[in-house]
DNA sequence: ATGTCGTACTCCGTACGA
């Protein structure tokens, strides 16, 4: 059988300073594609020159300068790329390539959902204002059924659908990120467009799966009070070729880490 | 669980976003 297509996503949270991270990644799992988001980088200081002496030459850029910024590192071809705007604000939040796969093409989307500041509250908060606004025109767009062509949607979508996608439901009911709006919202977006939650069909509830720990706990492994805001979606087409994933929880514990981790899925050819 | 990060400018400290 030959080898799996892996696909990685992370919230790297600077692409720049984290480059040796990424480099661990790839000495320790080896993917073919590697989407990351904040990458807090304008295109022209990408640090292009590293990944392509890594073996990937195929790279395709959204960033800006400071914040936010989504980028897609490929050993398989990139046949084209497509940038979305959302809410007219010029963020770097997207970006789409089909991948020239083996097996045939497959369209792949890399999304940076805005976070939504601390008030779950749009008529005192522009920041979650903004996320619900994003969330309703990527329901426009994403939540329709991909067709014609094998698709994925990963990113850091900074929300934890699930009450085992959070340590404590209870406690982060009234929390940016697991808000009963946010929670269904997201939801409806997914089943909406028939994407299936591929982390969870291999990893179901009740079990819990986080992606993300604060910095700002003292003792992250200790308290372990994580939220899955990481996803990896696949289209129904691609269900049976759908090998496994995993979620690298050794990474939170490296050297001068980012808050996310890496998700990994493995496709069969 | 108001705590720790990274970036950019206000530029060797502060403001902002997360």
């Amino acid at each position: 059988m030959p080898r799996p297509i892996t696909l990685a996503t992370w919230n790297i949270n600077s692409v720049r300073i984290r480059t040796g991270l990424i480099e661990r990644l790839v000495a320790e799992r080896d993917p073919d594609v590697i989407c990351l988001q904040e990458t807090k980088c304008p295109d022209a200081n990408f640090p292009e020159g590293v990944f392509r002496k890594l073996g990937y030459p195929h790279i395709a850029l959204n960033g800006q300068k400071g914040y936010h910024g989504v980028a897609v590192i490929s050993r398989i071809p990139i046949a084209s790329v497509d940038r979305r705007p959302f809410c007219g604000k010029g963020d770097a939040r997207h970006i789409g390539v089909v991948l020239d796969a083996p097996g045939g093409p497959i369209d792949l989307h890399n999304l940076y959902v805005p976070a939504g500041g601390d008030e779950p509250d749009p008529a005192v908060n522009d920041k979650f204002a903004h996320k619900l606004d994003f969330l309703e025109e990527l329901s426009g767009w994403i939540g329709r059924a991909p067709a014609g062509m094998p698709s994925v949607v990963v990113g850091d979508l900074n929300i934890a659908p699930l009450e085992d996608d959070v340590w404590s439901h209870k406690q982060l009911l009234g929390v940016v990120s697991h808000t009963p709006r946010e929670t269904a919202a997201l939801e409806a977006i997914r089943t909406g467009g028939r994407w299936i939650d591929l982390m969870r069909s291999f990893v179901p509830c009740p079990e819990k799966l986080y992606t993300w720990w604060s910095y700002r706990a003292a003792d992250w492994a200790a308290a372990d009070k994580g939220r899955r805001l990481d996803h990896v979606w696949i289209s129904e087409d691609l269900r049976t070729r759908a090998a496994g994933m995993e979620v690298l929880r050794a990474a939170r514990g490296w050297d001068r880490p980012s808050d996310h981790v890496p998700v990994l899925a493995r496709f069969e050819r």
